[in-house]
DNA sequence: ATATGTGAATAGGTTCACAGCC
DNA sequence: GGCTGTGAACCTATTCACATAT
């Protein structure tokens, strides 16, 4: 498949696609195109995707439990395999597939599977206590819904989605 | 407040906060500062966000029906006013504070009401068929949770939030 | 003294143009 | 002939440095 076809259907340009695939090695013909088995299978390996991947999920709320529910991140080789909550709401726990843990069977729990990445899904005002515990537990990388700026050490990476900046964002643009 | 304290607060360095505010016009005073009060206010007119805004939001799957029951857009100035799915589950229904309806209400709902903005949570396969849909009602911005790229008039704003994508952001920077 | 607003410098990212290879 | 890979050109965004205002 050419890189003309790839870009059209990721909505980028198709030098754009050329360029950002050569900053990890080159995997076309010329002439020819790409092989897409061969295109995805380096893309699994450079995401780290290729294995499934334990995530947990702190902050059974409104949005977390939402989140619990959503089953969009199996296909893509993520795996919710806990989730927290300060006080777990039983009548939650029976909606949810997953048993919701106190925090204080956390660190155990993290530490036990080796999990890496945690959804952050608590309100703003325990974001930062309860992710200073996710690091120390050696948590990597934080998937932050709370609307604030995290502190974290340097080697742990966070991303930050906010819905309602999204929201905001759309409603600046239609703006006649 | 200096543009210091805003720019620690928002995660971002002071210079790049006072340029981006200049863009829209001055309101800080020299040796002094920016009023806080002033500041929000003139950020909620330019953002649009200053009387409550009316949402839809389309698809109650997984995602849509959490979506619903979350709050955080509230106090954004968001209101979801409807909900609409192809075959609305009754069970869903009652969970959900808000009636959903079917899809063939949706074009008279959307007119009626004036509703400018949508929350797409329907399945990839639908999404491109929706939006169709959506873009005749008048629908100006268009928060798109489905895996695809959406083809839509000029005039017509979207805005992408892919949170497999989010997560495979995170396990690419977190891998050692 | 203190903090904004902004031109100039710098860095970062995208697109062009085309050489190189199938 | 067709399509990739890539230096160069271009464009956009961030940071610096400082004149300007309180």
């Amino acid at each position: 498949m050419s890189s003309e076809a790839l870009a059209k259907a990721a909505g980028v340009k198709s030098t754009q696609l050329r360029k950002d695939l050569t900053y990890f090695g080159q995997f076309g013909t010329r002439g020819l195109g790409y092989d897409v088995e061969q295109l995805a299978r380096m893309i699994t390996d450079t995401l780290g995707t290729n294995s499934l991947q334990p995530v947990i999920l702190v902050g059974v709320g409104n949005l977390g439990s939402a989140l619990l529910r959503y089953r969009g991140f199996e296909k893509e080789g993520f795996e919710i395999v806990g989730a927290f909550d300060l006080a777990p709401d039983p009548r939650r726990a029976r909606q949810n597939a997953k048993a919701v843990l106190t925090m204080g069977d956390l660190p155990a729990f993290v530490r036990q599977r080796g999990v890496r990445m945690a959804i952050l899904t608590v309100p703003a005002t325990a974001a930062q206590e309860v992710t200073n515990t996710l690091v120390q537990c050696g948590i990597a990388g934080i998937l932050n819904f709370a609307p604030i700026v995290l502190q974290v050490p340097e080697e742990v990476t966070v991303n930050n989605v906010n819905l309602a900046i999204e929201l905001e964002n759309l409603s600046y643009f239609i703006q006649d």
